[in-house]
DNA sequence: GCTTTAAAAAGTAATAT
DNA sequence: ATATTACTTTTTAAAGC
């Protein structure tokens, strides 16, 4: 009897332990990405839900913690893509995107698609660009979305097009390369989504 | 307006079987010509046929899995070629071993392009997994039909985890009849 | 869970020309 | 800059790690 005691209490220590490690995880993961507190704190919360519904077993703590946080960031409305959350985890991005995917599913998160047009602040940002250019390269995000082009497209490479081509409307040209750095995709896939925009915009 | 049903077409028919007879699969692979066979990287060894076109992966304990075929009926072409190549390496096969196919996956064509974010919303969030970032197709489960169907934004689709070819008939009528009382078919 | 096999869908990416 | 090749998703059995 004694010795169940000490297993409870080692088994209590050990989930105390791991759900620390989890939480100091998604601290450190935050603070590289630099989200706001308010997304750690949701992020934690996904988390204690996550163990408690038994979906870390089979899974490292570091792959769950990360999908967690990737959700998150997602949930508030400031997405961070699978690729830039992959560089500040330890777990790489394929198994972070699957383990996302199985989290969101039995948590019923209900993760609605992400808006190109949240990721325009942050990349326009880095790349200095005026508010203008932001405002076009929304209205580009917003006309081409309601013709249907973002069908099947990766948000981030449909936000890089739009703020590639609002660039050269608004006569503050950044190239291919310097706008797929920052949105980190290829200027092929720039190229492809700015001939849809453009056309659907009516310019050509 | 062409039926959508009539555009599917089946792109892949997995079935298993057995000869009932467990197997050395290191003397397969020496007498059989082409046998790919790698035992630290698979248990199985495998087998391609070129007419019909298809895939047969052996066990060591006579099991087979054959994949690739176009239908049931080359799953059964396939699977009487390797069992009449095994007979020819003085391999003991049952005269017709039963054949289960597993899986048959289809392809078709709504014919309409597909707005995807709205469709995910209509069909409901909790019902489906839509994640562009990661594949542009968005994920449905049916429930009857049991298959899972991959909408794209063309307006095909696959649909997958079938046992026979009505299950895929079933399902293109269920999806759009589905997304017709949704008004998100064109 | 993973390993292997086949196949479609469409997007993205890496490499070749 | 474009063309190929290759990988992402889903399904399914098999034997073994």
């Amino acid at each position: 009897r004694l010795r169940k005691w000490q297993e409870r209490i080692r088994t209590k220590d050990a989930g105390e332990r791991n759900l620390q490690f989890a939480l100091s995880e998604i601290d450190r993961m935050a603070s590289a990405l630099g989200v706001p507190r308010s997304v750690r704190e949701v992020a934690s919360v996904i988390y204690r839900r996550a163990l408690k519904e038994d979906l870390i077993r089979g899974r490292s703590i570091e792959g769950v913690a990360t999908s967690c946080l990737y959700a998150a960031c997602r949930k508030e409305g400031i997405p961070r893509s699978l690729e830039e959350v992959a560089e500040v985890s330890r777990v790489d991005q394929k198994e972070i995107g699957r383990t996302y995917r199985y989290v969101a599913q039995e948590l019923s998160l209900e993760m609605e698609p992400v808006d190109p047009k949240q990721f325009v602040p942050r990349f326009a940002s880095e790349l200095d660009l005026n508010e203008e250019t932001i405002a076009k390269a929304n209205e580009i995000i917003d006309i081409s979305a309601e013709q249907g082009l973002l069908s099947g497209k990766s948000p981030t490479g449909f936000a890089a097009a739009a703020i590639y081509a609002a660039s050269l409307l608004c006569n503050e040209k950044k190239t291919q390369r310097e706008v797929a750095d920052v949105a980190q995709v290829t200027e092929v896939t720039i190229r492809n989504r700015y001939q849809e925009q453009i056309e659907a915009m009516g310019f050509e | 307006m062409t039926d959508p049903k009539e555009t599917i077409n089946i792109e892949n028919v997995v079935a298993s079987t057995g000869i009932g007879q467990e197997l050395d699969l290191q003397s397969v692979a020496m007498d059989l010509e082409g046998a790919d066979y790698d035992p630290e990287q698979f248990p199985g060894l495998v087998y391609r046929t070129q007419n019909p076109k298809s895939a047969a992966l052996i066990f060591r304990s006579g099991k087979i899995v054959c994949t690739g075929a176009k239908s049931t009926e080359d799953v059964h072409e396939s699977l009487r070629i390797v069992f009449d190549k095994l007979r020819e390496l003085d391999i003991k096969v049952e005269d017709e071993p039963e054949i289960v196919v597993q899986n048959i996956v289809t392809s078709a064509d709504l014919g309409h392009q597909l707005n995807l974010n709205a469709i995910a919303i209509g069909l409901g969030l909790e019902n489906i997994e839509y994640e562009p970032e990661q594949f542009p197709g968005l994920v449905y489960r049916l429930d009857g039909p049991e298959v899972v169907a991959l909408l794209f934004g063309s307006g095909k689709l696959v649909i997958t985890g079938g046992k026979e070819p009505e299950d895929a008939e079933k399902a293109v009528d269920k999806i759009v009849s589905r997304l017709e009382e949704l008004g998100l078919l064109e």
